[in-house]
RNA sequence: GCGCCCGUAGCUCAGUUGGAUAGAGCAACGGUUUCCUAAACCGUGGGCCGGGGGUUCGAGUCCCUCCGGGCGCACCA
């Protein structure tokens, strides 16, 4: 159910009949309808939609965009329409059109009937996948990859709301480079942990983490790798270091809010021959071509800025090359859309991975590459020096600690993902307006101590059916009520556009008319039926702050 | 040097496919509590939307150019 959207679809179809008929009776000339525009103006006195229509059709109807759009509106005030109140022309030629408020009314409603499945649009038949964090299992998480998270599982629940099949995946890079580098620093480690003097190697992991993994092993194996060849050893050391590390990152997502339904090892491409498969195929095509013994991917032919190696001279495919493959076996599973969440700085890679796709013949648009910018950590009015070098780098884990899970996945998705992210750690643990999380929650908090307050008196909410919520009469009601019937809209904008943050920001402004609202009227009264209908309408604001926050993946208490 | 992102109120940022008089929160200033949570609300001030050019009936939004900031430009991922 799409409130907005349904009543969007009804004046567009109004307005086309009418320019239609006006055509017909020969008092507009045109050809074909432009593409013209049904919006919510900024303006309220500019009604409850504008269309732009007329300024459109000026030029080939060669008639003032005044005089179309009067000729539109006396066309349609021919018949009645029960739902609008007035419609006027307005500006250089804005058809404005003003509702009555009768659907309004329809909302708390359905709303009540509904519950916990606001907010979701009629499904659409559509899958889509999003892989996020996807982050090196060779250490800890980052804000980065905390980000990525927040961003990622917002937008899969977004999407789920806006009607689509959602799958979450995790990639695993199990193989290639960075795991040899990383199976030389256990071996290292392992190694000097039982008296071998060895130099650590230069582009080693460093971090403490290596060495508490490397202990555990030695508690749980003793001496006994060091009998064996450097390639068993090696394997054991690497297998123990992964399992652990992928258990860790599984719980500490989980202990955010994130959930996968899929994890997928990189590994496997390379056992199953996949990553070969796609690179000789590649260079059956003709997108492949040999120079100084390493194998070139001509991704300049698809609009990148140089082409990319995809199997080095070594014979050791690219992360790049298991990558194509691993997104060719995203294509094989029959997603309509794949979404990737990157850092912005993998931005270099989109144009070629989007190439990659084209040569391997799918469509690259249905490979969406949203790319977030990074994350600044503040403590007060001082910025956190992340260095992984001087091991002051601030953990996810640590950072759910420190200031809860409700603000770091509320904070992490609230701007743009274009957007650098300033995320100041004082504001996060402050509880009060200034943090927009508590904001938020104690809205819904407030509701709930309503509803205990009610009920401490006697006071319960009549069946929905003896309820006139046309007794909403007053300004910050009807702000509050518009509000929630846009909640679906907004999921639907929010999928489209790939925007989690709108739904951050919607939850804030909701909450905002919610409050607004309460200090100026009292929900329990002597009225009665006033009173049923403004527990009505707080029923239904909980309902969707509560569904907006889930959304978000924060909780929504009933008592701060 | 080339490419991507950003530049909007003192600060942090919104701003659907171009729409009418550019918004919010914080900060500043002033007010509200015999009343369901004052963890809240109401009001006031504050802007050449980085500069310049262009397209358009109309530009914060699209194009060009310049300036400033971030990121990238490995047989790393």
């Amino acid at each position: 159910m799409n409130p907005v959207q349904e009543l969007h679809n009804l004046l567009e179809e109004l307005i086309i009949e009418a320019i239609e008929a006006c055509r017909e009776e020969g008092r507009l000339d045109y050809q074909q309808l432009p593409d013209f525009v049904i919006e919510v103006p900024r303006e309220k006195g500019h009604g409850d939609f504008a269309c732009n229509i007329a300024m459109l059709l000026a030029r080939e109807a060669r008639m003032a965009p005044r005089k179309i759009a009067e000729t539109i509106v006396t066309m349609i005030n021919s018949k009645s329409h029960f739902q609008i109140e007035k419609i006027e022309v307005a500006g250089p030629g804005f058809i404005n059109i003003f509702l009555n408020n009768s659907w309004l009314y329809d909302i708390p409603v359905l709303i009540a009937e509904l519950e916990d499945r606001y907010g979701y649009n009629p499904r659409l038949g559509q899958r889509v996948q999003v892989e996020f964090v996807s982050a090196n299992p060779t250490g800890n998480l980052h804000m980065g990859n905390a980000r990525g998270g927040a961003i990622g599982d917002t937008l899969a629940n977004i999407l789920d709301r806006a009607g689509y099949d959602v799958q979450r995946e995790f990639y695993i890079n199990d193989a290639g480079n960075q795991i040899e580098i990383f199976t030389d620093s256990l071996e290292t480690r392992y190694l000097q942990l039982n008296g071998h003097d060895l130099p650590f190697p230069e582009d080693g992991y460093a971090g403490q983490d290596v060495v508490e993994t490397v202990k555990r092993i030695i508690r749980h194996y003793g001496k006994q790798l060091l009998d064996m060849s450097s390639e068993e050893r090696r394997k054991i050391l690497l297998d123990y270091a992964l399992e652990e590390k992928v258990k860790y990152i599984r719980k500490t997502l989980e202990n955010f809010g994130v959930n996968y339904e899929v994890w997928f090892s990189e590994k496997t491409l390379h056992k199953t021959g996949k990553i070969d498969e796609v690179v000789n195929y590649l260079q059956e095509k003709g997108y492949v071509y040999k120079e100084e013994d390493a194998l070139w991917f001509k991704s300049t032919l698809f609009g990148d800025e140089k082409d990319e190696v995809i199997m080095r001279a070594n014979g050791i495919p690219t992360y790049f090359a298991a990558d194509i493959a691993y997104h060719k076996d995203k294509f094989e599973r029959g997603f309509d859309w794949v979404i990737n969440v990157w850092g912005a700085d993998h931005h270099g890679h989109v144009a070629r991975m989007k190439g990659a796709m084209e040569a391997l013949g799918y469509d690259p648009d249905k490979l969406d590459i949203l790319l977030m910018q990074l994350v600044r950590l503040y403590r007060g009015g001082n910025i956190v020096r992340m260095s992984k070098r001087t091991g002051t780098t601030v953990s996810l884990d640590e950072l759910i600690e420190e200031v809860g899970r409700d603000a770091a996945r509320y904070f992490f998705v609230m701007r743009s993902p274009d957007s650098h992210l300033d995320f100041d750690l004082e504001l996060a643990k402050q509880q009060n307006q200034e943090n927009p999380v508590y904001y938020v929650q104690y809205a819904h908090a407030r509701i709930c101590s309503i509803f205990r307050q009610a009920e401490a008196a006697g006071v319960r909410m009549s069946g929905i059916a003896e309820i006139d919520p046309s007794l909403l009469q007053e300004e910050e009601e009807l702000a509050l009520l518009r509000k929630i019937a846009d909640f679906p809209e907004e999921i639907s904008v929010a999928a489209r556009t790939m925007a989690p943050q709108r739904i951050a920001r919607y939850v804030l402004e909701l909450a905002g008319l919610f409050h607004s609202f309460y200090n100026h009227h009292r929900v329990l009264c002597q009225d009665q039926r006033l009173q049923n209908a403004r527990l009505l309408l707080m029923h239904v604001t909980r309902i969707t702050i509560k569904n907006s926050l889930k959304v978000l993946g924060v909780s929504s208490p009933e008592r701060m």
